[in-house]
DNA sequence: GGGGAGAGATGCCGC
DNA sequence: GCGGCATTTCTCCCC
């Protein structure tokens, strides 16, 4: 058999060479096999998938399934093309943690690259920051004596949503579920608990968790350690911000088809 | 201004409605805002991005950047496509749990569709479950008196790793972890332990974490508990399966360029 | 950079 | 379906 680059191929590999280079966002329909080598071992035999390397040296590889990559590099990845006879090699690999991956490609379906300017970030109402603000200004919510002090505090002893005391000398920790909590939100909420006990060195404190609701278990382990339980809501259920939610709103009613 | 439909989101449309019905993969290179409505609430401000669509209706809407799509929809929703004068509507829904996503797609850069095949299942190796395997098989890694007697049982006390005796009457329980461990890590075995001693009505229960190191904290805490910790890698880093490691080493060498 | 914890986490498995 | 838990988790934030 005669030696020789297939056009096809090598063209492929050229035209990713400049979209990386360029900056591009590229997305690879082919068929292809991956291995990876790094946190763990992967291997994944030749299927059909899509390719998507990011301007920012991101690598995922999609199956026509799922949410999540089934193979991917993280941002800031080395990546690079190469050809031979019959295939197209996708090589990236990264130090720190030392991983490495290779996609052979067998066939390419199509190959597009295209500049992406995205200078928009998402705003996310609803998570547990919200819910413990939601509780420091509303502290009624957990019970009509509760007054909040700090909120979202990084303390050697954990990081605590809310605390505050019960106006005669019984502190009041929360932790808040945005959904509903299970047993490793008693476990942490337990150890702030303990944590501030030894370091006040008093008994007076009261342990609480904040959310929609919780499991069997998790209930039973909180009785336990006579820690309570105030049902909340994250807050974009009810409302946080009126004016913001209120445009939300209706723009979901206006294109509501 | 007359009433008019722009020809091209009108195509884009019945295109996107063709594709969808086939069960195609789409790509959509556009410039779109996205407003999402469930879980929580988010709002994204028009930009360009990527929207792929897939077969088992995941929609995914990727910014340049990031390994993770800024929106997104899980597996199963019921997707819908509109128009209007200038704008093109990708409109998702899911029930349990209630969410709804609206996309306005302003400009279509491009727009692919493709059937995609792909029987193959990624396998990994060196994950939790396997350095359990690995501990049962070589117990002398923890101590060289354990016997382990079960692996990744589920019991009512937890879902513990690996669990055995020490051949004198104290029973060894040990919590995996496949990184370096931290605080979460010691509260599960503790956990585990306390389940443990309580069921069993004995003290004589050591806990040990498994893992490739522990974080300052998480060492203390081991500490103040009279837990132990056994250095232990996950296993691809050494070997668990020689044959297919051999035939990974040698793939990753020929393909090395 | 390490450590701790949330996430619209996702995905898997077991009951 | 709920529940507990790992994940090549990722991502953010603080020290």
């Amino acid at each position: 058999m005669r030696s020789h680059v297939e056009p096809d191929k090598d063209n492929s590999k050229n035209i990713l060479k400049r979209a990386l280079q360029r900056n591009e966002l590229i997305t690879v329909y082919c068929e292809c096999e991956v291995n990876y080598e790094g946190r763990a071992y992967s291997k994944l035999e030749r299927g059909e998938r899509v390719i998507i390397i990011k301007p920012d040296k991101t690598l995922l590889v999609h199956k026509p399934t799922g949410r999540n990559p089934v193979n991917w590099m993280k941002e800031g990845a080395s990546i690079k093309f190469d050809s031979n006879n019959d295939s197209l090699f996708i090589n990236a690999e990264s130090i720190n943690p030392r991983e490495r991956m290779i996609i052979k490609v067998s066939k390419v379906h199509l190959l597009h690259s295209c500049e992406l300017s995205d200078a928009e970030e998402v705003s996310i109402m609803g998570s547990e920051a919200d819910m413990a603000r939601m509780i420091y200004e509303k502290p009624y919510l957990i019970n009509p004596d509760f007054k909040p002090v700090s909120l979202e505090e990084q303390t050697k002893y954990g990081y605590i949503d809310v605390m505050g005391h019960d106006g005669e000398g019984t502190l009041i920790i929360i932790e808040c579920k945005r959904d509903k909590a299970g047993l490793n939100a008693v476990q942490q909420l337990r150890r702030y608990v303990e944590r501030i006990k030894t370091a006040k060195g008093t008994d007076k404190v009261i342990g609480y968790i904040a959310a929609p609701g919780m499991t069997k278990n998790s209930e039973q382990m909180l009785k336990d350690w006579g820690f309570k339980f105030a049902q909340v809501e994250p807050p974009m259920k009810n409302v946080i911000d009126k004016s913001r939610q209120k445009k939300l709103k209706d723009y979901f009613l206006n294109c509501k088809k």
